[in-house]
DNA sequence: GTTAGCATGTAAGGAGTTACATGATTTT
DNA sequence: AAAATCATGTAACTCCTTACATGCTAAC
């Protein structure tokens, strides 16, 4: 009923208040920018999880502006921050790289903090999420074998538009993987800021 | 607790039911290989969800195999298919191009079934997912311009594919959209049996 | 002085998911 | 006769959404 956590959003927002403090609404902006390309949310849902988050004694309020004095200025708005079990939470987190760090969302999230992600770890993410595409792909292929199932043209342009938006995915992911293995370093650009936990050392 | 309807199941269960009568197993296969690129059932959503059009009486079942003579060769198997009703309910659904419709999952599955759709109701919905895509890119820029925050090359290189990939989708709903304006037809190759229902004519 | 944006929340419920449970039928 | 695949279901649960409710503060 009032516990929720473990979804797409506690990892975000553990994520998130690692690099720093935040309040609600704030972090709302953070989040969407960062997932934006694939995933919003609202308040409804943001502000339930920091309960819980906060329940858990994974993250905790350092209320700016003392209870009995509401602030002059700003108001008093709730600043969270990492606890040390949320860090510990957010680090067992970002070791998984089950089938739910596959999927669409969980992808996802999971590559948005790859900078605080070990090396191998990142790579077998890489290529679950690789593996997974390709699943997609034989069974598209298989089903468009035994195209005895009548299509219309919209449908055969749904399944073209769907394949191609794979197919490119997977490229993406090759690239992404060949430049992990030929560095520790990150993609694109070899430079990166990301001096943060675990850069590639911490392996093994 | 029991009835759940109205997501995108129901659409995609009564839309393949209007083509050719089913039983819940072949459903799901047709269902995961029309929609199979961005979406995926499994039986435990697909069989509460037939119940339920069932209890309201959308769908009938036409057992195969009598219920005291439960057939010899082949299984009793439940074939499903639409009633009146049901096909109403279908071209309700169909009608509506609100923002559910707009959506990853909501667009996906009704343009899998503008065979069926009205011309004019097709051109709302593509229009309405490609604003939904623009309003996306904005928010994107937005966040880009802004970018005090800091990013590791992880972070970037996510926005920059999911950027890519929503303008990839744009440039593709303003072929559909050409194509669906300079004639009532489909696109790519012109021909089509979509022969049902609501052609091009009805629009206003 | 009123709109727009900042800021925080809750109650109810929707839409599927997971894990489990079962049995028939075809293939090897 | 064992394994794979066809075929159908349910109970409990999760994660998030929608709609609602509130008040401050800055800009116009």
């Amino acid at each position: 009923m009032t516990s929720q956590r473990s979804g797409v959003l506690e990892l975000a927002v553990l994520g998130l208040l690692h690099e720093t403090p935040m309040h609600g609404y704030e972090l709302r902006k953070r989040l969407n920018s960062l997932l934006g390309a694939f995933r919003a949310f609202g308040y409804g849902s943001l502000y339930p999880c920091l309960k819980d988050l906060l329940a858990k004694g994974l993250i905790a309020d350092d209320a700016v502006g003392t209870p009995a004095k509401p602030l002059a200025g700003r108001r008093s708005k709730i600043v969270y921050r990492l606890t040390a079990e949320g860090k510990e939470r957010l680090e067992d987190l970002l070791g998984q790289s089950g089938p739910a760090s596959w999927e669409d969302d969980g992808f996802g999230v999971h590559f948005a903090f790859f900078g605080l992600t070990q090396a191998d770890i990142r790579m077998r993410i890489l290529e679950g999420r690789r593996s997974r595409l390709e699943e997609r792909l034989e069974a598209f292929r298989a089903a468009a074998t035994r195209t005895r199932e009548r299509v219309d043209s919209y449908t055969l342009e749904l399944q073209r538009h769907g394949l191609e938006s794979v197919e490119r995915e997977v490229r993406w992911l090759n690239e992404l993987i060949a430049s992990e293995r030929q560095s520790g370093s990150a993609p694109g650009r070899p430079d990166g800021d990301h001096t943060e936990s675990g850069g590639a050392s911490t392996a093994g």
